[in-house]
RNA sequence: GGCCGCGUAGCCGAGUGGCUCAGGCAGCGGACUGCAAAUCCGCGUACGUGGGUUCGAUUCCCACCGCGGCCUCCA
């Protein structure tokens, strides 16, 4: 397949280190606050990737970080008068469970950056042994001049970087430039015992030193939000290839931002939508859809509308399945089907152009519709396995009704609401047919009334 | 200020130097229905502005306008 490159700015053929097998690293979330949107976005196109290659056949090793120690989740523990792995442990449970209400895949390893400081300590020292950084005091800086591709990522030039003047100069840094990789502690935060005295690891280190631990050095794809891309992997890259003197990650895959009202999303602007929110008015498939409805890189504006529209889209999916679930056919040869199939490939293999993915489904869909109507359950019985398929590589399920509550329970009653209705109908009693129906709309229970029988379905 | 990207019908969003045509949501008409819902059929002279290149540009080039992102340990 082809995937864009951010280190090239173009889309290019992925070619993995083994054949067959992917090796992915994905920054995950620092554990300071309640997940948003953002977070999730950025979780989700990877997950998209990995499931597709593994359709495909791949063996994916997706990891993804939890950044547990950090100045932020410290300021939060301070502010709270607990400790801050109290703070990250709260926070990491939130993320583990939003991220598993979208359906995001677990990756293979989630390493955590407490659990990595012996690792980051020694990528440290050997970077003072190349002399790629230096000690003052307890803290331990990356000398950005002693890499000379700083900047081949983000397209950054050094001179133009040091006249920005907004890095704020530090007398202990050689180079206003130049960034921490290990910070001497401060009373009451945590820390750990170093060859510069007791501190705690800065941040791009982590990723540096637990990619290199779980996939080696010149793994396939490094990805993350486009606002990670400077400084965070720019200093990654310096850090492990001024350590190892080879090449970091191949392939770099970043993901566009959201806009609310227009701007970047951020706390500060008060959030209109809560993640969790939203997952419940209107499911983890509708979030999904919603972020896949635009190309990953582009940047993509949320609003109640938005999430109303993907809602809608994703509905006419789950009604097709409705519609051939109890389609008892075999699965008939369709040149039409295949060829959706084909286009849905396309797209995905065309650095995942989910939109078009999204064209290909809902052709399917008609096709089956059409199929269905004209009698040839084999073609909407394949129209069908096709959809609900597809519709499951990226991550959506279907066949799943919203709205957990339909259990046994409410199940048998609103059977026995529309039996009773049914009844009220063949004796042309249609006040009391419309009054049940009307109630169980108020309910969330839609009536679909078919020539077999009636359907319902949640919300 | 520097770097990057974007402006496509009511909304979202693909795509392309000319070939009938993305797709979704919303809307309108028809079919079906007791009425609906779901579904099917049909319906929209869209490509920010001004130049240029070209036989021909929404697509390439230039300028302009508008919008966004990064340049701060933000996904």
């Amino acid at each position: 397949m082809r995937l864009h490159n951010t280190l090239t700015r173009q889309v290019e053929e992925l070619v993995p280190r083994r054949p067959g097998a992917l090796s992915l690293y994905v920054c995950g979330p620092t554990v300071q606050g309640a997940p948003h949107f953002g977070h999730a976005l950025a979780a989700i196109v990877p997950d998209v990737l990995r499931r597709w290659l593994e359709h495909r056949g791949y063996d994916v090793f997706l990891v993804r970080n939890v950044t547990d120690v950090d100045d932020k989740i410290i300021t939060q523990a301070q502010q709270e008068g607990v400790f801050a792995a109290e703070v990250a442990e709260r926070c990491g449970r939130l993320f583990d469970e939003v991220f598993t209400r979208l359906r995001l895949l677990p990756p293979r390893v989630e390493p955590r950056a407490t659990g990595h400081v012996d690792p980051m300590i020694d990528l440290i020292e050997q970077l003072e042994r190349v002399g790629a950084a230096y000690a003052t005091g307890g803290d331990v800086w990356f000398r950005v001049r002693s890499f000379p591709e700083y900047g081949k990522l983000s397209g950054r030039d050094l001179d133009e970087l040091r006249s920005g003047v907004r890095v704020e100069a530090d007398e202990r840094k050689e180079d206003p430039l130049d960034f921490a990789l290990w910070k001497a502690a401060k009373p009451g935060e945590p820390s750990w015992r170093s060859p510069w005295g007791r501190g705690r690891p800065g941040w791009h280190i982590e990723c540096s030193a637990m990619s290199a631990a779980y996939l080696g050095t010149g793994f396939d794809v490094h990805a993350g939000g486009a606002d990670l891309i400077f400084p965070h992997h720019e200093n990654e890259i310096a850090q492990s290839e001024a350590a190892t003197g080879e090449p970091f990650a191949r392939h770099w895959l970043h993901n566009g931002h959201l806009t609310m009202g227009g701007e970047k999303m951020s706390k500060s602007l008060g959030n209109v939508v809560s993640l969790t929110e939203a997952l419940d008015t209107h499911g983890p498939d509708a979030v999904r859809f919603f972020f896949l409805s635009a190309h990953y890189r582009s940047p993509m504006e949320l609003s109640d509308e938005r999430l109303d529209e993907a809602h809608a889209g994703l509905e006419r999916l789950r009604a097709f399945h409705r519609a051939t679930a109890a389609l008892t056919a075999e699965p008939a040869e369709s040149s039409e089907v295949r060829a959706h199939r084909e286009d849905f490939a396309a797209a995905m293999d065309d650095d995942l152009a989910t939109p078009r993915a999204h064209a290909a489904l809902f052709a399917l869909v008609r096709a089956g519709h059409a199929a269905r109507e004209a009698g040839d359950d084999g073609v909407a019985v394949a129209a069908r396995d096709a959809v609900t398929e597809l519709a499951g590589v990226l991550g959506y399920d279907i066949t799943a009704e919203e709205g957990g509550a339909s259990g046994a329970l409410v199940g048998g009653l609103v059977e026995l609401l529309l039996a009773l209705r049914a009844e009220a109908r063949s004796a042309r009693d249609f006040a009391t047919a419309d009054r049940i129906r009307d109630r169980l709309a108020e309910l969330g229970v839609t009536v679909e009334d078919h020539p077999d029988g009636a359907r319902w379905h949640l919300r």
